[in-house]
DNA sequence: GCGACTGTAACGCTGCGTTATAGTAT
DNA sequence: TATACTATAACGCAGCGTTACAGTCG
């Protein structure tokens, strides 16, 4: 039989399902060290007591402690109470798997989004659909956005993006942008925009108190794919015209929603695809 | 106004809330390079529609994505669906999700056991209690345990725990470890016990097909705390005295429970703080 | 010309896994 | 002597943060 208090480092990595690196670096950061070391050869002998201290080692592990955190727990005496590292941990641990349910929510919502787009008519192509009620942050630019260019365009959603990011309202929530045009300007020879919006999640558990938000009303809509950044006027006549064609009501506002801007490596283009729709009834 | 389609690293940097190691990061590792950089000083220069893709990088960061599979997926065209890829990452949240909980599971036992450490009487000190039932997995030796040393009680409780690991049955499930005198032996002059055993988790939720798992019963048991190894027949005498002074009837088995081995690592000494018990009616 | 900015290069963090090279036990 | 074992040292991993030192912009 072995000799149960002068282990190897081999034997004892092998009764402890561990490695021998792994016992090489705990006794390094002074986590545990071998009861003996050879002086002549410089060999790491453990006793299978120490097991004991190695089990210990991995449950604290197996519940998410550094090394470094376990070292402390270790070293302290049995009257001196963990629970309060215990207890932080756990709070620790909820508010990481709350996080992890609002990744999943993120992934679920692009899911979503990606099967729709699947499924999306092709650009040109004017048709109806039904879309549910939505939440929207509007940010007012004091210049025609249907006017200005893309870099301007990016530049207002991107101080929409920072001012939410101040009142730490999270990124994750808000997806699709967009402009409005109101219906007092439709009929204006020349149509003008001066909003920007973020789509909000529906699924948003959380709002900031000082923000304001507005409703897109649900119901009918006439819609077409775009794929062309800049000619929303373009494409809103079209609209327009056809909504007068069919003998539609315009109900509302006019909406242009950014439904997927694709950033390509290899050429220097942006790609758009965006949707432009009109509530009718 | 600032130049919208020249913006230096530290602007672009500020405008996105990241660091400007950051943006130079992606760019060395070609996940997002600046659209100009300067031939003569090598300075990069972003535009601000470069802020898009850089929002969908953090987004999928935020979801949980490395970076080499952002790249990847960034780098696909918008008809290739990113789906596979989604559903894959939930699924694996999923399991880190479930991971998380039980380690808050493990936590809370330890939290149990702790409060239940202090709450117990002195050593020496002969008190009752009434226990739960529990469910033990019994390993049998060729010795009598109460006879042998500390190393070899170890050793077999190592056997034990490595015959368990190599069923696949997770070691957060087991907690406290101990010995069983039976009855038969207990009026014996000499007591004897070849069964060590380990506490189940009555939370566990799942046991292999080929373990053979013991049930302690319920009820009402007379208990002593002890703070030295292999003083168990010491012990026993004591409690079996105490029996026969108040005219207890024993019902059952003896058993000694380790509650508390605690591994000390400035002396090189064990310290140990178990509980024995023995049922009566 | 000064301060704010930018560049590259290199090390640090965690918890080991993985070589590489050299000495040791049996 | 063969071979299984052990030692130290160093690099790699991810995603940056953090120096340090030198050149550049307004």
């Amino acid at each position: 039989m072995m000799d149960l208090t002068k282990l190897s480092i081999g034997a004892m990595a092998k009764l402890n399902h561990v490695t021998e690196q792994t016992l090489r670096l705990y006794d390094k950061i002074g986590l545990l060290g071998p009861q003996h070391i050879d002086p002549q050869t410089g060999y790491r002998y453990y006793t299978i007591g120490q097991s004991m201290t190695l089990d210990m080692i991995l449950y604290y592990k197996h519940m998410g402690f550094s090394l470094e955190q376990i070292k402390e727990e270790i070293n302290k005496s049995i009257d001196s109470p963990m629970q309060i590292n215990l207890e932080k941990r756990n709070a620790e641990i909820s508010a990481e798997i709350k996080r992890l349910q609002m990744c999943q929510k993120s992934i679920e919502r692009m899911l979503r989004k990606s099967r729709k787009y699947i499924s999306l008519p092709r650009t040109g192509e004017i048709f109806l659909e039904y879309v549910k009620e939505r939440k929207i942050i509007i940010y007012r630019t004091d210049y025609n956005i249907l006017d200005s260019d893309y870099n301007h365009y990016q530049y207002a959603l991107r101080l929409l993006k920072n001012y939410l990011y101040e009142i730490n309202f999270p990124m994750i929530y808000f997806y699709n942008a967009g402009t409005i045009i109101r219906n007092k300007y439709l009929n204006t020879s020349s149509l003008f925009s001066n909003e920007i919006y973020l789509l909000i999640d529906e699924n948003a558990d959380y709002y900031p108190n000082d923000i304001s938000i507005e409703m897109i009303p649900q119901g009918t809509y006439l819609s077409m794919c775009c794929s062309r950044f800049n000619q929303e006027k373009v494409y809103a006549t079209m609209l327009l015209e056809e909504v007068r064609r069919k003998g539609y009501q315009i109900d509302g506002d006019y909406i242009c929603e950014v439904i997927s801007e694709l950033p390509k490596n290899d050429d220097q283009q942006q790609q758009f695809y965006y949707k432009i729709q009109i509530k009718i009834r």
